[in-house]
DNA sequence: TTGACATATTCCGATATCGGAATATGATCG
DNA sequence: CGATCATATTCCGATATCGGAATATGTCAA
């Protein structure tokens, strides 16, 4: 046993930095492949295979018009990422220190 | 060429899902290797390997208390990925469909 | 139908990654 | 010092991943 795989979910969608730049891209607006790909400088095939991930955990989707198919960005895929995130916002702030001496105080108010 | 190198950034250090379990742990307040590992199921070795790639991104940080090590959490280095996730968050609310509504009405009563 | 164009897939080589086992490092205690 | 405990590192095998080149698929247009 070795390697749980991977690429299968959206943590390792996003930790590729090229599938982020084309996300940043999706954000602007639907794309084709080709304008991906110029935008990004990035060869065709390449392209393709990380348009497939995205696809794959549904952070793309596309529409097909007449030999070209038109990308767009999915963002609700993203959810559980922001919601992970989320979990640690509080954290961060050193302003946690202001609200230990809060909660100190309202014990002093109630001393119970 | 090939492979361009992983595990280097935030983004990759918290695709392993192993990781994210530490560092759910973490949240709750410090915890040595060997209690990281009994709560997780996972040996000793690979805690600290995790350990390693989270200490190498600032994620976790950690302190000598006699031959134990205390890690705790640095949140703050998770800021780029929230960064990140923050630009789409607009993004995944249907609510958007208003905000055109809201966009249209405008563009009504300023029609210049 | 044939050709041109747009995109997807496959094959390849190089390498990173993970888990597991064994071992090394380092510190405390008797 | 020697034993023991806590953690880190190294070595290994299996496999996933990425980029690049070549090729397959599929659609339109003449």
């Amino acid at each position: 046993m070795a390697r749980t795989a991977t690429t299968a979910d959206v943590f390792n969608a996003i930790a590729e930095e090229r599938r982020r730049d084309i996300l940043d891209v999706l954000r602007d607006g639907e794309a084709g492949v080709d304008q991906l790909g110029r935008r990004l400088h990035l060869p065709q095939p390449q392209v393709s295979k990380h348009l497939r991930v995205l696809r794959e955990v549904d952070l793309v989707r596309c529409r097909v018009v007449g030999r070209h198919r038109v990308y767009r960005l999915h963002a609700p895929a993203l959810r559980p990422l922001h919601d992970w995130v989320r979990a640690y916002e509080a954290l961060w702030n050193e302003r946690l220190d202001r609200l230990d001496g809060l909660l100190a105080e309202l014990q002093q108010e109630d001393p119970r």
